[in-house]
DNA sequence: GCAATGTGCTTCGGATTCGAAGCAACTGAT
DNA sequence: ATCAGTTGCTTCGAATCCGAAGCACATTGC
């Protein structure tokens, strides 16, 4: 039996992969204008922002925003360059890199924030009452927490054992 | 006062951005296997399917997958060449392209729909109730139409006129 | 008509991406 | 200690992406 979505999950889909899509799209320009910035580097500088100490390892980074690591090293550069971030060698674990935002970074942060904030209130949260987004939080939380623990590594085909052919 | 975002707010945004990031890339390790497609390709050759007669113009495709022109110009490019759809010149207006997807397009999305249906149902709605699906797409669709509408200009920043008083 | 604009698509150049391969530092078993 | 396997990050090459500029057809106003 081949598992076909219903009418109802295909618009959930769709219409998730679009709100989205459009979203990103939005904050991306408004980023760009008020600090010259692309969203990963906001979601970069916002990750650090958050974090207690304003620092964290570059595969955490790459992780919480679902990055690849080479790219999460260029950026890391780019960053740097500009002065936002500063990267330096973890004393316990030689070959890790602690990122830590600047001041600077934190400045560019505030500076583009109520832009930011003023995009989801328009775009996202508009046509929406409290209860939606409360809605939407926890349907989505649940979900995305889900995902981060199901394999993370791609779509691996569970294979289980079936050591006879093994093809591939 | 600046117009913070309070915590089940932040929640929502950070989780659909999370979740549509977590699913769009398992999404394309899957699909990049079954078909050797990325995810716009899909996405353009999903939404061709889906017309009645098979195909649309270049810029109704682009606006469709939240894609910029000179992108959608080349990934139809690629997929021309890959025989998967074909480019005609519009008879009533010269310069408008028309996109269609062609039999071997159709068997490709074919043969990845089944899996890209099984990465659907174990990572986005398996935690899901029917009811929470039926919630999640209501919500989505509504924020979704009110993105489409508002205005597609970027986010020209609505210079008011000095409000006096600021403090919004 | 015909110039002035507008629209649809492509080309161009530069910036980003990612995966694969490479290095160096850790880990654990021998 | 030493070798094999892991893990953290970077480099490399190739594919993609986007905005700005360019080109050709369309539409409008005169």
């Amino acid at each position: 039996m081949t598992p076909s979505l219903d009418a109802t999950q295909l618009g959930a889909y769709f219409a998730l992969i679009e709100a989205s899509s459009l979203l990103k799209h939005a904050v991306e320009q408004q980023l760009r204008e008020a600090g010259d910035l692309s969203y990963v580097q906001f979601q970069l500088l916002a990750t650090l922002g958050d974090a207690p100490t304003g620092s964290r390892r570059m595969t955490d980074l790459a992780d919480g925003v679902v990055y690849s690591r080479s790219g999460l090293t260029y950026q890391a550069q780019t960053l740097e360059k500009r002065g936002l971030v500063t990267r330096t060698q973890s004393s316990d674990d030689e070959r890790s890199i602690t990122v830590t935002i600047t001041d600077e970074g934190r400045a560019v942060l505030a500076k583009v924030f109520p832009g930011h904030i003023a995009v989801l209130g328009d775009l996202l949260f508009a046509p929406l009452s409290r209860a939606d987004i409360e809605t939407l939080a926890d349907i989505l939380t649940r979900t995305r927490d889900h995902m981060r623990q199901t394999p993370p590594r791609s779509a691996e085909p569970r294979r289980r054992r079936k050591p006879t052919s093994a093809a591939e």
